[in-house]
DNA sequence: CGACACCTTGAAGAGGTTCAAGAAATGTGG
DNA sequence: CCACATTTCTTGAACCTCTTCAAGGTGTCG
C-alpha cells in the first residue's frame, strides 16, 4: 500500500542526495563517524540487556546492522511488508496503526526513544501494521535472525528479547482495559499519565509535554472521536487539572488525573 | 486472591481423591499410563514446532514438566503470582482477565486447546492477569527456563516461541481495533466468527458452537454490558443470522456476520 | 424441589457521536 | 515576508447507541 510522500525541511545538507521515497527510504550513516555503538549508547538501559561482559557487549554492538533516518510522515514499515528486522528508536516519535479491510484505522501505540517496533511481523513473516514517524526520527535496524542467533548464545540477551515481547503483551492488556471499561475522561487521563511518565523516564519534565500526535490520532488510540478528545482537554483545562495550548500540555494536578483513572466508585 | 470453589460432576471416579483447592490444585498424572508425549500429542501442530528430527523431538517431550488438571471455576494462575511456567491447554477452555486497582475487571482473552497462556508473566517475573478455567481442563506445565534452554539449542524451537509471542501481540492488536472502532453488532459478529473459526480448526462444526462463557464475560471482553450482548444476540436471531438457545449458538449465515464486520460504508 | 446464577426484555437516561461552522496554527508559493 | 490554502483544533446542537435500572423468566445444581 503506497502512501503519500511528504517533504519536510531537513537538517542535513546532503538530504537531496537521498530522495524521500515512500517508506523505503534507507539512509545509511557513515560508519565510524556518527555511529554510536550499543555498548556506548545512552539508551542502553532501555533497549539492551544489563550485566554483560566485555566480549558480550562487543557482540551485541554487531546486532545493529545499520541506522536509518525516517522523516516526519514517512513510514518505517507498513502492513504487508516482508518482516526482517526489529527497530529500536534512537530519536523521534512513532505511531503504529492497523487498518481493517473496510479501511477502518486504529492506532495501536505511540513509541518513543528506546522502544522497539516490529514484533508484530515475526509470526507471519510480514508486518501487520504500519509504523509512521510523527517527527523526524532515527532508528537502529536489528535483523531478526541476528537477534535470534545472539539470543541462542547469550542467555541474558535471550531473556531480554522475551521480556520485550512480554512487555508489549502486558501493555496491550492495559490498553484493552482502557478501551473496554473506561469512559472518555478516564481514558484521556490515563493516556496523559502514561505519556508523561515515559517522557520523564527519558529525562523530560514530569509536568509538561508536547504532543507529537493530532487529536484524531489520540482519539483513534483511545477509541474516541477527535471532538471528544478536544472537549475533554477543554474540560480538564476548565477544571484546572491541566493547561492546554494546542499541542502543549502542562499538567497542573497529576493527582487529579490519577483520581480520575482510579475512581473508586463504580464496579 | 481466593475464589469460590465450584464443585461439578466429574467423569473420573478418582476425582474425590483430589479435593478442588482454590487455584493451586496440582494433580500430577502418573507418568507412563496417561501421559502423552508432545511428540505423540494430537495437538502437536498447534503448540510445537514442526520439522524436528527424532533426537530433537525427544528433548521437546522433556519440556512438559507435568500435567495439571484445573476444575471449572478454578484459577490456573492469578495476578501477582510468581511466574515460572507457560501453560499449553490440552483440554478445556479458559479466560484470562486483568483487574484494575479500583476493582474494574477486563477479560483479555478466551483460550482453547493448543493455545498457550502465561506470556504476560515473563517481563516482571510475576503474572499480571488471572487465568480461570471455564470448564474442567488439563494443561501442560512448561517451565520457562526449560523452554529458554531448549530454545538456545534448537533453532526451530526458538523461532516457535517467538512466533507464539508475536501471534499474541497481533491478536491483541485486533482486539484493540474491535474495541476502539466497532459498534456492538460488529463486535459480537467478529467475536462469533473468531470463535467458530478457532473451533473449526480443532475439528468442531463450522456453524454450531456452545459458548463456554457467560454474557457478562463476553461483554467484558467486547467492552459491552451483558444486557447489550443479550440484546444483540436476540437481534441477530430475529434477523435469522443465528439461532440462540442460551449458550447454544447456530450460525445460519456467516456471510451476514462477515458483512457486519466488514461493513463497507463509513470511514 | 428450591436456591442461585444466568439470561431476556422494557423504559428512561447518559455519554459520545455526528454534523456544522468558525478559529487558530501551519505550510506554500509568489 | 506576506497572502493564501490547508490542516488542525474548538465549540455548539441534535441525535443515537449503549448503559442503567428494573422486573420477570429460564436453566442448573445440590
Amino acid at each position: 500500500m503506497p502512501q503519500p510522500i511528504h517533504l519536510h525541511r531537513t537538517e542535513q545538507g546532503n538530504a537531496a542526495a537521498h530522495p524521500a521515497h515512500a517508506g523505503a527510504t534507507v539512509i545509511p550513516i557513515s560508519a565510524g563517524s556518527i555511529k554510536v555503538a550499543c555498548s556506548n549508547c545512552n539508551l542502553r538501559e532501555l533497549c539492551m540487556p544489563m550485566g554483560l561482559n566485555k566480549e558480550e557487549l562487543d557482540r551485541i554492538d554487531a546486532v545493529v546492522e545499520i541506522r536509518r533516518k525516517v522523516k516526519k510522515g514517512d513510514y518505517l514499515f507498513n502492513n504487508g511488508e516482508k518482516f526482517s528486522s526489529l527497530f529500536a528508536i534512537r530519536t523521534g516519535f512513532f505511531k503504529t496503526c492497523i487498518t481493517a479491510e473496510d479501511g477502518r484505522d486504529q492506532v495501536t501505540g505511540f513509541q518513543m526513544a528506546g522502544e522497539v517496533m516490529g514484533l508484530d511481523g515475526i509470526v507471519n513473516d510480514h508486518h501487520t501494521c504500519d509504523a509512521v514517524a510523527l517527527e523526524d526520527a532515527e532508528v537502529c535496524v536489528m535483523p531478526f535472525d541476528r537477534i535470534e542467533e545472539l539470543s541462542r548464545e547469550i542467555g541474558s540477551m535471550q531473556r531480554h528479547v522475551h521480556k520485550i515481547m512480554s512487555r508489549e503483551i502486558v501493555r496491550e492488556n492495559g490498553v484493552m482495559l482502557l478501551l473496554g471499561s473506561m469512559r472518555a475522561e478516564e481514558r484521556l487521563a490515563a493516556f496523559l499519565l502514561n505519556l508523561v511518565q515515559r517522557l520523564h523516564a527519558r529525562g523530560f519534565s514530569q509536568s509538561e509535554l508536547v504532543l507529537r500526535m493530532t487529536r484524531e490520532e489520540i482519539g483513534s488510540y483511545l477509541g474516541l472521536k477527535l471532538e471528544t478528545v478536544s472537549r475533554t482537554f477543554s474540560k480538564f483545562a476548565e477544571e484546572k487539572i491541566i493547561e492546554v495550548k494546542q499541542r502543549h500540555v502542562r499538567i497542573i494536578s497529576s493527582d487529579a488525573l490519577r483520581d480520575l483513572v482510579n475512581r473508586t466508585e463504580c464496579d
